[in-house]
DNA sequence: CTGGTTGCAAACGGTTTGCATTTTT
DNA sequence: AAAAATGCAAACCGTTTGCAACCAG
């Protein structure tokens, strides 16, 4: 029913895909869907600060899922790195074992963003 | 100028306490003003998916400008955690260090989040 | 006189809601 | 027939913008 079709599409962008493939759908739909899947963690729900809302399956390998990103405070360019991933998933494993338990939360995925100022940004100042 | 009323205040919160020193100013000076020291990287601001912007001088000590959260997905609960924190400040030096440099970005902030469900959220399904 | 800052009200854009209609059981 | 799901349009709400008034140099 969910296509996958992007990294982190939009409420908006999913309604476009699946009304591709069913084109009686509405956005409202869309929207109330979203709403129970991420109330039952199936789907997360990301905001990296422009406006809207990102979605994301859960059903991933665990290998994926990790949401790590530098965002630029001066023009909000939002790059995704993947390096030391290897030892903050070691870290993040620990931590969230640890948090699961002394909150008593069920952790499901994570989100690390680092904020400051991009080459360009840094220039034009 | 802005002073620091409450850990991650809204624009319009920082708006309200700014307004009893100052009854002249407007909302619209706020934002415009928030969006200057935002792009200067003097506040910080952050997204919690609730539809409003939290804001955060910089100017704290250095221990301060953590903001690492665990975010119920079921209830939109934010619990500030300061476990493992040690930890984790030593990867995340190392981290933006070695992001910084290759991605060629001043890293000023961080933001660090766990989602997942909350006792009372797992209960209830 | 010129350029920048301000407040107000209107506009904007993503999301939510009221309600009547349709679908499901 | 009753209950749940849907679409449409309107409402909502935080944020942005156009514009005229105001202030500073």
């Amino acid at each position: 029913m969910l296509s996958k079709t992007k990294e982190h599409p939009s409420a908006e962008e999913i309604y476009l895909s699946v009304h591709k493939v069913y084109p009686a759908i509405g956005l409202t739909t869309v929207y109330r869907t979203l709403e129970l899947l991420v109330q039952n963690g199936l789907v997360f729900k990301f905001d990296f600060g422009d406006g809207r809302a990102r979605f994301e399956l859960s059903e991933n390998p665990q290998s994926i899922g990790h949401h790590h990103h530098l965002v630029c405070t001066g023009c909000g360019r939002i790059i995704d790195y993947t390096d030391f991933i290897d030892e903050e998933i070691e870290l993040l494993k620990r931590t969230e074992k640890g948090l699961s338990k002394k909150h008593h939360f069920t952790i499901m995925n994570h989100l690390i963003q680092f904020y400051g100022l991009c080459d360009r940004c840094q220039k034009s100042r």
